[in-house]
DNA sequence: GTCTATACGCTGATAGAC
DNA sequence: GTCTATCAGCGTATAGAC
């Protein structure tokens, strides 16, 4: 409710977050600096202030999320076998797409963004150890086609605004064991 | 091939699948009517010979998906029974995005034209038409989030480049067997 | 951290010749 | 059907005052 600010990153936080919730709503590439500007009620340059570029901002944006993938990774190759690494995998972004709900499926909606991520190494690396989790080291066919749709059902279950009723814990159900159904059949 | 072209129409549909082709690797946001013009080696002004406005193009791409799942829910309709409407309407949509590939699947991915259809009546009552027929007239929670799964799975597939070597008849028999264990646990 | 002012390219779009 | 020429507006980005 209009807090004071002044604490050190804050006004950038509040800036990530506009973003953010644009870039979700009408991409990054339908998304300008005004828009961002004008949400946060301040001009263009005072965004300029924050972050040198556009690019600068989507990159901003992106790596919360590549971070806590890297971080699910870890946590699962931690675990002890098999199976408990592939339930710390699956509640782990499942999780993440809770936690974030709209915002986090943008990222792999978008075009630029998912260029940005395609084209990361550090983010490839991840994505692969997740997945050798996910369907192991060589997958069949079926395999790879059983995990594109997963992930593409999770991204989409976070953002559409058609189940924005159902409570956290429902949909966590509800998604655990259908991401175990596709990917274990 | 440098076709010598001259059939009425040609150049309509020339445009729409190069628009279509790069709706769906930038987004309509991210496309301009100079990319569209270059890919096809002509200006902007001849683009603009064919269509009026840039909405006009986005209309143009989105209309012939949006008759093509009437026609499904069309055909749905005239089947015996509940079973015999849900494979049809199930397979007609896996063929849909098989159809297309990596294009149809941009329809659902990008903002402008989610927007687009969404406010768009005819199509949100085929969509109604569409859902009802998967989930039922009044489906429980868990029946709304498996219809997302699937629609959002059943996008993605058409369009990830990772799955770009499987055969159609391979991606076809997994996909219907996925969106049935989706829908019907 | 925020502002005003400004530079300049590219966007969607129009007019009119061939 | 395609072209050249042109427009106003908005995009990203920069400079410098407060």
């Amino acid at each position: 409710m209009g807090r004071p600010v002044g604490r050190r990153g804050e006004s950038r936080a509040r800036l990530l977050d506009a973003a953010l919730a644009l870039f979700a709503e009408h991409g990054v590439s339908g998304t300008s600096l005004q828009m961002i500007a004008d949400s946060l009620g301040v001009t263009k340059a005072a965004v300029y202030h924050q972050f040198a570029s556009k690019s600068d901002i989507v990159l901003a944006v992106a790596s919360p999320v590549m971070d806590q993938m890297a971080a699910i990774a870890d946590a699962a190759d931690a675990a002890e076998d098999k199976s408990a690494r592939f339930n710390l995998v699956l509640s782990g972004l499942v999780d993440l797409v809770l936690d974030n709900r709209a915002s986090a499926s943008a990222l792999r909606r978008d075009p630029v963004l998912t260029r940005l991520l395609e084209t990361n190494e550090d983010f490839r690396a991840v994505l692969a150890r997740i997945d050798a989790i996910l369907i192991g080291p060589s997958p069949s066919t079926e395999g790879r086609i059983a995990l594109v749709l997963a992930g593409g059902s999770l991204m989409v279950s976070g953002m559409d605004p058609s189940l924005a009723d159902v409570d956290r814990g429902t949909m966590r159900g509800v998604l655990i064991s259908s991401m175990t159904r596709l990917l274990r059949p």
